[in-house]
DNA sequence: CTACATGCAAACCGTTTGCACCCTA
DNA sequence: TAGGGTGCAAACGGTTTGCATGTAG
């Protein structure tokens, strides 16, 4: 827990910006946690972890650990608040339950040279995809969540 | 352009909702555009068509529309606004511009049994996925459009 | 000591809602 | 003519910004 302290120290001055207690605190959250959270829920960690920090500066320091490559930010169907996560290797995907949005992330890639290709048949040159999948996590079908039409996907 | 409107005007009737000049306009809209569009574009090309209607009628629409499972709305990578598209024959991707957000759909899909295959190896009922390829387009490209850095795809 | 970080409050922007009126079925 | 649809204005929620102050390098 101590030990990642020196290395994320590190990674946030490689990157040009200045290392604050509020930088590393937020970079180490989303380091430490295996799902992507919105700003309010790094803000309530916080919280209760006796931080005091201002919301605002919890956007302006993901926006900084964005631009220097340190922090990823998503957006989900039906999720109207920006999510973020620790930018570590490179790509993933993500599983999202509709009803209670938990979010599991899934580290491989069934897509292959499927950029490539696409880039052969378009006007496009490709930088990457996306892949979100959707449905019932199990704790939302045995509580008989289903209901929803999600006539969308 | 004409013939359209009959069908059109049945599907909205046989989902159990009224057939009102707005929502014949929006869904028309949207059925004859092949880019999902965003409220307030949709807003603009009626006023231009002299429709008038409040903008706050038109989300009203697409909601309505949207449970009536006639139109699909999606969020996309960078873009703040929901994007809304007539919803023909089921499933397809996007190919969008990180620069100019040109939008091209993908009307086949890669993924074949993806979805069966995470369903077997999670605790999830899958309903569907989502694809976003991101890259440059052409005009982008030739433009010299490409400096920002993109290291979140 | 200087440039960048932060707190605070106010603005912002897309979207939603309450209420009175309107119009389709 | 009844119940859903619409206009208008105000609220809402997540995010951004201007400005004064604080702090890392």
């Amino acid at each position: 827990m101590m030990k990642e302290q020196g290395i994320l120290n590190e990674q946030i001055k490689k990157c040009g910006l200045k290392s604050t207690k509020s930088r590393m605190a937020i970079l180490q959250i989303l380091y430490n946690n295996d799902c992507p959270m919105a700003a309010e829920d790094i803000f309530i960690v916080l919280k209760n972890k006796d931080i005091q920090i201002n919301l605002s500066t919890v956007y302006r320091t993901l926006e900084a650990l964005e631009d220097a490559g340190l922090v990823t930010k998503i957006q989900i169907m039906n999720e109207d608040r920006k999510l973020f996560e620790y930018n570590e290797i490179g790509h993933r995907h993500y599983l999202i339950c509709v009803t209670c949005k938990k979010l599991v992330t899934i580290h491989d890639c069934p897509l292959g040279d499927y950029d490539h290709h696409v880039e052969e048949e378009t006007d496009f040159t490709i930088l990457g995809h996306k892949l979100f999948l959707y449905g019932y996590c199990r704790d939302c079908r045995e509580n008989g969540e289903v209901k929803r039409t999600e006539n969308s996907i």
